[in-house]
Parts: C-alpha cells; structure tokens; sequence
RNA sequence: CUCCUUAUCGCUUAACUGGAUAAAGCAGUCCCCUCCUAAGGGAUAGCUCAAGGUUCGAGUCCUUGUGGGGAGACCA
C-alpha cells in the first residue's frame, strides 16, 4: 500500500521523498516533510512550498484530499483505493504482506555447542533467528536456516569426561573428584544410563574411549537441542558438522594463499593468519604447534564452504560476547577472495530473568543453567517467542516470568489472540454469509471503521521494515497496536444486527487476517476461541 | 588501560532511522459487566543520563564526561 503510495507521489513530483505516518491520524494517511527540505534550494517559506505542492495535486483516483498542514503534506486515501486493497487482500490471503525480492540469503544462527540442552541464552538467537527467517520467506526470499555443529574441540573431550564421571558417581555409586570445568546437568542421567546400555560400564573407567564417548554423545544431546528447537517452533534447514570441515583445510589455506600470499604464515612453529593487515587487532594462530587447528580454522572453511554455496547474502547471528570475533572472520573473507560485505552480522545480547521482582533462581541440579524447555514449560512457547521477538536484539533484556503467566491484559499475547478470537465470535453469531460480506462495499465507513480499516492494512509494510532494520519486535508492537483498536472499535461499535454489520464484518476479516498473519510471522497460531485456565 | 555496545516515566519496552504535542504495558489513583466473552473499555499523574555542537527541526547525528553490559585466548 505505502509502496503503491509512494511509487505515485515519485513520479508526481519527481524526485525520493520521505513518506511516514502522521503522529495523529486526523492529519491523514500518510504524510511527507518534503516542503522543509525543498525550501533551501527553492528559497521559498515551507508552507508556501507545501500549499503550491497541495494545491497542484486537484482531483486524484487515490486520494480523496491532499493537505498543507504547517509544512507538511498530508494525504489521506480514497474510500476506493481502501476499498480495493481489502478486497483483493481478502480474495488472496495467502498473497498478503507477500513480495517477490529473489535473493539468495543464508542465514545461521544459534549454533550451540552440543554439549549440552538449550539455555535461556540461547533462546532469544534461537527465536530471534527463526523470525527473521519466517519474515524474509514471506518477503519472497530464498532464505536457509542453518546450524553449525561444533564438534570438534576441547569442549567435546569434556563432554565425554563429563558423562564418565556422572556415571560413575550416580550409576556406579563411585566417589569422584571434578576437574575444574566440566558439564553437569539433568540431561547426562539419561545420557549415561543409554551409554551404559550400548557400551558398557567398562566405557566410564577407560580413558581411551572418552572420545568414542563423546562422539556418540554429542548426536544424542543434538537430538535433544532439535526437540527443544521444535517445541518452540524454531525450524532449520541444514546442520553443518565442524567435524566434517578440516579435510578441506589444505586447499582453503592454498585459497587463501593465491589471493595474497601474505596471508597464512608460519612462525614459532605455528600457522597464522595475517588478520591485523585486514582491520582485525593482531595476526591470529589457526593451527598450533601440535598441529591441532584452532577453532578459527575450523570458522574459516565453514565460512568458504558457505561462500562456494554462492548466496548473495549472509546473516549469522552470534552471542554479543563473540563481538570481537568479527574482524578476523572478516579477514579471512578477504583473503578468500570474497567480499566481507555480504557477511552481516547480528549480535544477540544477554538475557536476565526475573520472577516476582527477583532474580530467577536457577535450578542446582541443571547444573547453574536455566534450560529453554524450562521455561517452555512454565510460560508456553507462544510466550516465549513474543517475549524475545518484542525486545530489540542489540538490548540486554530482562524480563520477568510471573507476568506471562497472568491471564490479563497485562499478558499481550493473550492480548492479541483476545482479539483475533473476538472476531472469530463475531463471525459465527452472524447471519450474513461469507459471501454477503466479501460483497459489501466499504464506503461510508464512518472515521473509526475507516481508521481501523488502514491501521489493519499496514502490516505488509511492518513486515517489510522489520526485516529491513532487522528489528524483529516491530511486528509485535504493531500486532498489539492493532490489537488494541480492535478491542477499542469492539466496545465502541456495534455491529451484529445493524445496517452497516456485512461491511463493518468485512474490516473485522481485513483486522483478523492480519493478527493471523503477524502471528504465524512470529511462529504463533492465532487462536479462534479463548479458553480461560483455572490457575 | 584499550576497543565495542548501551542509557527514554517507579519498572519493562516503543518512537516510521533527522520530522508535527515522545508512545504502550505493568505498578499507582479513580470510573464502567449497556446489548457481540470485563482475558475488555475509559480517566488521571509521570520520562529523553550531563554539558556542549551540527540545522528550519535532535531521543535519534558529532565531541567530551558519567553509569551499566561485553570483548581484549593457541576456549569455543
């Protein structure tokens, strides 16, 4: 709609301009400063500017006026153009808030060590992912979901060491000592007891087999990270292994030396990158001494093997603690040949809990973790998501658990679904068939139908820009604004039993179809009836 | 010490990326079951960290300072 806009007021006035929504919707639809900015060159007042601008537009198909307010013009849409919109809105659900932009992107996020279940932490990348994910399918992107596994690395020799000492302390009834970093948690009983089964007990006293361990064990916890990804409607489409990558090491560093033969180099028997050359802080080791790579290694042919893929984009979205890994990922773009412009990278920051005002308290025996499914538990998946997709990823967020357990309007999601159930009440204690109101004409709608009308019409913009800024929470601010003058038309409007009921029950569907596709947007299934839980 | 990032009502967050009177929810005070679910609707009070600068116009951009968070590994 502000793309058709938009694209009109261009070829009008010949030249970009700057549309926005006006603060108080009597100035009308839309609204553009333009006049301010033309005054320098013209070197007229702004009013003047905006009055001749005003008065040149006469009548139009599109709006039914167009307004010189204080420098600014404001346009307000024809009934038929809303009209017609709604309509073809209605007609083709599927279509809405869609857009064709053919762009090939891979996106990566999460990546959890799988050393372990999902925490909190990982929760908020996790969703904050999938919705940019389900936004750019809906915008007609060609968009991938990945996961990259590490599974290599000293963190899975202490996964094994962890499984054989919690056997042996909970299974064998042993007493052990602790090293001085090791993984713990609910989920190694079950791991130990299935390794006990398949392998033996000899498998938790024998050093040796620590890695044959940890091997079998890094598949079992990646199962239990995919469920917890489930159930919280978090999808992806590939899952690259670390482990599988280091065969392709010799001929990525061979890559990387024909584009610049400075950039891999040896000294003090180890082998460097030259990273600072390229904006990073200091050359950094990618194999050792011993000849283990780093894991930086293992990053740069993940990085090349994605390149070769040939996206024309990339997104990987990193904890903010890996802020300072981005330049000699970077670098090694460079030297690869490739440009670094096309990796972008977002940083999901930390996340703390509360729960009736107070820290929330984490469970011992997950081990000083607090676990995703946890929470999934407690407050429901839906929750969950709203709660990480309305929060700006750049914040630090801290959120408290007790208030998405009320049942008010306190709690948006309820909030929102109360809407869309609202309608769908609506709809079923009318007597008016689908068709009656698909027919309806939507003139005359009064100032507040009309309002809404627009208001529920806006979301193909919203989903647009959310994507655009990779600010995930403008689609639930919107869905709630929305949401709100819905309730608001709702006990200010009658509507069943009057003349006006197959055209105001014709906004009704413009207003649900869009709470339904902003929800599904963010993973969330609009409701149809509320049930109120007893708690 | 260096670099990055952040700062908005009492609390959690918005503000169309430089635009009109800074907006929601919670918490507070007060009202409304009138007919489509009160899981709702209203009323009221309250905010841009500090000091400069840029310009028609700044919460938004620049400088300095202050307070949070993060990074400164041959850990991942």
């Amino acid at each position: 709609m502000k793309e058709r806009v938009s694209a009109l007021l261009r070829e009008k006035l010949g030249r970009e301009l700057v549309l926005e929504k006006p603060r108080d919707r009597s100035f009308g639809h839309f609204a553009t400063p333009i006049a301010f900015s033309l005054a320098k060159e013209l070197r007229k007042s702004p009013m003047i500017i905006a009055d001749e601008l005003a008065a040149s537009f006469g009548e139009s198909e599109e709006f039914s006026s167009v307004e010189a307010v204080k420098g600014y013009l404001n346009f307000r849409l024809s009934e038929n153009f809303l009209s017609e919109y709604a309509s073809w809105a209605l007609e083709n659900p599927s279509e809405y808030a869609k857009q064709e932009k053919n762009q090939k992107i891979l996106l990566e996020f999460v990546s959890a060590n799988p050393t372990g279940p999902l925490h909190i932490g990982h929760a908020r990348g996790a969703i904050y992912g999938d919705t940019l994910y389900r936004l750019a399918k809906h915008l007609g992107y060609e968009i991938d979901a990945e996961y990259y596994i590490n599974d290599a690395g000293n963190q899975i020799d202490l996964l094994g060491l962890s499984i054989q000492l919690h056997a042996r302390e909970n299974l064998l009834d042993e007493t052990v000592e602790y090293p001085e970093s090791y993984y713990r948690g609910e989920y190694l009983d079950g791991l130990s007891r299935d390794a006990m089964e398949k392998f033996g007990v000899e498998i938790f006293h024998d050093e040796s087999r620590q890695r044959e361990l940890a091997m079998w064990a890094k598949d079992e916890v990646m199962k239990i990270i995919v469920k917890d990804l489930a159930d919280t409607n978090v999808h992806f489409d590939t899952f690259v292994y670390e482990s599988t990558l280091y065969d392709d090491w010799d001929r990525v560093m061979q890559k990387m030396a024909t584009t610049d033969a400075g950039a891999i180099y040896e000294k003090d028997g180890k082998t460097w990158i030259a990273s600072e050359a390229k904006d990073d802080e200091k050359d950094r080791v990618v194999v050792r001494e011993d000849g283990r790579p780093t894991y930086l290694a293992g990053d740069i042919v993940y990085h090349n093997q994605k390149f070769e893929r040939g996206y024309e984009h990339y997104i990987n979205i990193w904890g903010a603690d890996h802020h300072g890994y981005i330049p000699r990922v970077k670098a090694a773009i460079e030297y690869l040949g490739y440009d670094s412009s096309k990796l972008e990278v977002l940083l999901s920051q930390m996340v703390s809990l509360l729960k009736d005002g107070e820290p929330y308290k984490m469970s011992k025996r997950a081990g000083n973790v607090i676990l995703m499914s946890d929470i999934v538990e407690e407050i429901g998946a839906d929750a969950l998501r709203y709660i990480f997709a309305s929060k700006k990823s750049d914040t630090a967020l801290e959120f408290d658990l007790s208030e998405f357990k009320k049942q008010d309007s306190s709690n948006p999601i309820f909030y929102i679904q109360y809407a869309h159930a609202r309608i769908q009440t609506l709809l079923s204690k009318s007597t008016l068939s689908s068709e009656e109101i698909m027919c309806a004409d939507l003139k005359n709608l009064g100032d507040n139908a009309d309002t809404l009308l627009f208001d529920a019409m806006l979301l193909p913009e919203v989903v647009e820009d959310a994507f655009n800024s990779r600010q995930v929470q403008k689609l639930p601010d919107y869905l709630k604004a929305l949401a709100a003058s819905l309730h608001k038309f709702y006990y200010d409007v009658r509507m069943i039993g009057t003349p006006d009921e197959a055209k105001l029950l014709k906004v009704m569907l413009v207003v649900a179809l869009s709470l339904k596709t902003g929800l599904s947007l963010m993973g969330i299934v609009a409701k149809d009836k509320m049930v109120k839980e007893e708690i």
